[in-house]
Order: C-alpha cells, then sequence, then structure tokens
DNA sequence: CTGAAAGCGCTTACAG
DNA sequence: CTGAAAGCGCTTACAG
C-alpha cells in the first residue's frame, strides 16, 4: 500500500541505500544508477515517509504552531476566532512551505505542558508560539527545539520573539484621544500579565496619560476577555462603572465588534458619545460602522518573520535579531470625535 | 534526549514490550508492573511517539486540512486570507483534539499531486479538502485514505462531503433582490467550474431569474478572484459592461469587502445607487457600512462535522449521512433597497 | 561507486 | 503475566 524504499530499491536493481544515497544526494552515485532510482522514482510516484525519516535523523521537518485559547470548553476566543490568527498563520505557511516544513496547528488550552507532550509525540524541529504567559513560558524551557514567540514579553534569552512596539501602539491610542480633547478614556483588554501584549499596550495608556498630568483610573480599566463575547459584556460593566467617560481605547479588534454591537443595542453612538480607537486593523475597519481609527499592525508579516526565523534557528544559522519589533500605525478614521473643552 | 519507551523499560525494571502494552492497554498486566511502569512515565514526562508508532501500526493520529490557492505566488486568496477558512480550522481542530488526533495544515496551489505527496509524506489517516476541483479529485481518489470534502460537488460517492445548499443560497440572494424589485441584478464570483460551489450559486440565480421569466444576461455576471482584491476589480468591470445593474448579488464576504471599497471610491452609494446581497456572514456584517445583507451559514459547523465524520470513517464505524447539508438563512440588512416599478 | 547491517522508537505475534 | 525478536521505512557509518 504505502510505496516505499524497497520497492523502488527492487525496481531500480539496487540496494536501499543506493535510493536513500540519490533522494537525498548524499553520496557520489554513478549516473546510470541515479538514472534508474529516478526513473522508479517517478514511476512509483514515490516520496519518502519523513516520519521513518525523521526517526533517524533527527529532523521531522515539521513546526509546531501554537495558538492560545481563553476558553477551554468552547475552544473559541484567542483561538481562530480572531481572523489575526489566519493572517498569522498564513505567514508562516508562506515561509514554511518553501523549506519543505509542513505545519501542525494546535490549539492551547489551560494545561501548557501540552507543549511539551506534543514536542515528543510528533518529534517536532521548532515552534512558534503566539501569546506565551509565564507558566507556557516555563514549560518551553525544558524543552530542546527552537521556538519562535510571537507577541510575548518574556525575558528568557533563549527564545527569539517577533512582536510589535505594543506599549508605543497603547501609546498611540491613547495619545490620539487625548490630542482630540478626551480625558477619560476606558481601557478595555484582554488578561493583563506581566508578559503579555494587553499589559504593555496597558503601560503606553499609562504613559499618554501620565504625559498629560493624568492618572490611571482604575475603574476605567476593565479586563475580559479578547473576543466579541468578552467586548461585548466589557463595555457594559465598564460603562456601568464609569458612565463618564468619552473615549475608549479598545485592545482588539475582536473586541471592539461586540462593543459596537453593545453599544449600538444601547443607542449609544459612536463617535457622538463615545470615541473609540481600536486595535489590529484586521477586520477591514474601514469598512466598519463608524470606520474605525485603530492602530494597525501587519500580521501577515509577523507570520512571516516567526517563520524564517524559526527555520533558520532550525537550521544553525545566525539570526540577524533574535528580537523582531515591527512597526504599528495609527490610522485615523471615523469613530473618534474631536472634543471641545 | 528524547525519552523514550527504553528509558521506561529500564526505569521500571521491565520489557519495553511491557511498557507498551501498560501503555496502550493492549494487554493483561499484572497491578504491580503496571504501576511500576507508569511511575515511571509520570517521572519521566514520557509520551509516545507517533511517527514511530505510526510507522508500525499504520496509523498516525494525524489528519490533513487543506485549502486551496488561487494566486500561487503570493499565497493569497482562498488560504486564510478569508476568516471563512480559520471558522473552519477551528470546528475541525475542536473536534480532533477530543479524539487525540493532530492537524497538519497546508495551503494547496496548483500542483494537486501535492496532496498525495503529501498523505505519503506524513502517512496521513485522513484528509479534509476544501474546495476540490475535478483534477484534485482525480489525485484524491489515488489515495487511498478516508477523505471528507468539504464545498464541493464530486459525484465520486466514495468521498464524504459536507456542504451547504449553494444552490437554495444563490436563490435566496437572488430572489430577494428581485422581491425588492430589482431585474437588472449583477453576479460577482469565483471561477465558475463544475464542482464548485459558484457554480451552484450561479444555478440559483438563474432559478430565481427563470422564476421570474427573466434570463441571464451574460454582461451581468463576472467572474473574478475571491478575495478583497477580486471583489475590487471586479465591480470594476461589472459596472463598465454592466452600468444599468441596481442589485448586485455577490458571492462572498471577502469579495464584497474589495466591492465597498471600490464604490466608495466612486461615489457609488450602497444601497442608493446599487443594492447588494453577500454571501457567507462571515465578517461581522451588521457592523460594515453599510450593514450588509448576507445569506449566512454556519462555517464553524461545516469543520466540525466535517472532521467527525473524518474521525468516524478513519475508526472504521458507520457513517449517517455521508453527504452532509447544512442550512443557509438570509439575513436582511441595509445594503438592499426596495426599488419601485 | 555500491551494499549489508545496525539502529531510530515503537508494536505485535509468538513463546514461555 | 512477561519478554525476545522481527519489522515498520528510513539513514548512515563501515566495508569493499
Amino acid at each position: 500500500m504505502r510505496v516505499t524504499i524497497k520497492d523502488i530499491a527492487k525496481k531500480a536493481g539496487v540496494s536501499i541505500a543506493t535510493v536513500s544515497y540519490v533522494i537525498n544526494n548524499t553520496k557520489p552515485i554513478s549516473p546510470e544508477t541515479r538514472a534508474k532510482v529516478l526513473q522508479a522514482v517517478k514511476e512509483m510516484n514515490y516520496q519518502p515517509n519523513f516520519n521513518a525519516r525523521g526517526l533517524v535523523n533527527y529532523r521531522t521537518n515539521l513546526i509546531g504552531v501554537l495558538i492560545p485559547y481563553w476558553d477551554q470548553d468552547a475552544k473559541q476566543g484567542l483561538m481562530f476566532d480572531n481572523p489575526f490568527y489566519s493572517e498569522l498563520v498564513r505567514g508562516v505557511e508562506v515561509v514554511t512551505s518553501q523549506h519543505h516544513y509542513h505545519i501542525l496547528l494546535m490549539g492551547l488550552g489551560d494545561r501548557p505542558q501540552a507543549v511539551r507532550d506534543l514536542v515528543q509525540q510528533r518529534d517536532l524541529d521548532g515552534l512558534i508560539v503566539v501569546g506565551a504567559y509565564e507558566e507556557l513560558v516555563t514549560c518551553l524551557a525544558q524543552i530542546n527545539i527552537p521556538v519562535v514567540l510571537v507577541d510575548s514579553y518574556v525575558e528568557d534569552s533563549r527564545f527569539c520573539t517577533v512582536r510589535i512596539d505594543d506599549e508605543y501602539g497603547g501609546y498611540l491610542a491613547t495619545q490620539h484621544l487625548l490630542a482630540m480633547g478626551h480625558e477619560k478614556i476606558g481601557f478595555l483588554t484582554g488578561e493583563l500579565f506581566p508578559q503579555g501584549v494587553a499589559e504593555r499596550r496597558f503601560q503606553g495608556y499609562k504613559k499618554a496619560l501620565a504625559e498629560r498630568g493624568l492618572t490611571v483610573n482604575r475603574k476605567y480599566v476593565y479586563e475580559t476577555k479578547i473576543s466579541t463575547q468578552g467586548g461585548y459584556e466589557g463595555i457594559s460593566r465598564l460603562l456601568q462603572q464609569a458612565p463618564e467617560i468619552t473615549g475608549l481605547f479598545s485592545m482588539a479588534d475582536i473586541m471592539t465588534i461586540g462593543v459596537l454591537k453593545r453599544l449600538r443595542e444601547t443607542k449609544c453612538q459612536v463617535p457622538a458619545d463615545l470615541s473609540i480607537v481600536s486595535f489590529d486593523g484586521v477586520l477591514y475597519p474601514e469598512f466598519l460602522k463608524p470606520a474605525l481609527t485603530t492602530v494597525d499592525q501587519d500580521i501577515f508579516a509577523k507570520g512571516r518573520i516567526a517563520a524564517t526565523l524559526l527555520i533558520k534557528l532550525i537550521f544553525g544559522e545566525e539570526v540577524a535579531a533574535s528580537q523582531v519589533v515591527l512597526p504599528v500605525t495609527l490610522v485615523m478614521r471615523e469613530s473618534v470625535k474631536t472634543l471641545r473643552s
């Protein structure tokens, strides 16, 4: 059923070792023998079994792409639910496919050890991990393969990272609202944990406020899940505890959609009643109603660069930069109104 | 470096066969021996190597998810570019992870034989293929593993399929425009090939027109790529060759975004100057401007069902239905205006 | 230039 | 109940 190296050897009248040599170009083989083998390979559509190959030479040509869930049961949330991740995976695919690498895609729930298991089960050559948190990083540190962290701020120098300047992004968003005259600015965010992007954007939020001599009102900050549902519930709570806010920095487009839904239900107009700056620019913000002012990032590039780094690490090549920081841009559209003060 | 069954055997003081037996629960083992083995497994964080396992027992616990490109170079288009696919993959992941199956994600360009190669290289247990066309189906037929086709209308009874009733969807879209008084209705579509969904939606379009005693004006139909870019260019051409249309059935949300972009540039108002019905409902249509009237489908469910079917096929279980057809719903929002006639 | 043989991590008759 | 051995598909010293 499987076409194996034996079949080729038999057909070409050589040993399996010879077949291996010509396929891998790993030893000088006479032109005639080579031709015979290649002919057989072609006729039988032979393709080497990467699993068997990986078993002996410790290279499976397989990398894992790990994407976190926030909701273990629903398997929702960060994972895929967010077009963000499809963009990222697409970026990864573009480069891995050029290097004959395959992608194993996995969602990661609340059991970070699952990474270690996966790596052992599949004998992965490398790992791209999105949004790693401390506990996960601890697990990763026990694994002996190259890892590229996307959107994570771990201090561990063993890992390459690719991300944007989230603090600056948060700063841009908030600073824009301030510049437009808003002072009571809400911050709707995903979980704030030390190595996460949310925390950094929060830093940027604080920094922008501080520049204006303002301090953070904890009532203006609401932590919830990064999903439409999170945005929907979050804005309700936030407006309940801080009805006076005139501006909102929403940490992710996907949350902002939920915000818009809720606001529409409560007849709260954007930007008339509430100005919004969102983040990512992944949901075609110019076509939303209102067209969303966003801090944009190039997620496709994130994926490409992460994969390029990882492949280099796997091949033991020198990497120019082990910490890649991609730019962000504030794109002004229609969701922020100028407040006269 | 790898923790293997040998390490466990040594630590537990038993043979590797015994370790295998307890791990797989495949032979009666004395409680004491079992305990020793389990203890060792735990202490060493042992996880069996699925690749090695697959080599001997012809089951790798790996399935492939294949997603077509339309643009080989840019690796864009259908693949991921479209949130449609992330939803689908998420659905697949939910069920595969419950069955200890992993997902190999691959884009598929213009070389359908790549599927066969992949299956051999990775020894996949099964395949979920999105949008298969004839040539690809021919390749799939040569492969001896279970395949579930998503969004494909091949006649081949060897394959399970899951899809929506695309003809009915196209009918609903067109019929709605007709009901609102439109008669000159454009159809912006992806490539029309026999086994594709586009062709079926086109049939629905024709059927709705026919019911009104109208025939298809070929000038009103424009075939292009399923992407924002395709939508953008497509609507330009379409309006060039048929400026008189008052309604548009756009075959995919992702194209519709491009349409909106172009229309905005040319100051063509929706729905004042052009009414639009879109398809999929995957881009938060209620928050677009204008809120898009769409024919919605549950893509997450498509993924879940496809994976469930595939797993059953792999395990040789009886499948209730080998052709699953999911419902579509017309959701009216604001992109269609009533035309008085 | 070519091949026999060992071995990668695992499972599974087969024997005891 | 337990284990030695063959074998899954492949690569790689080693010998010739």
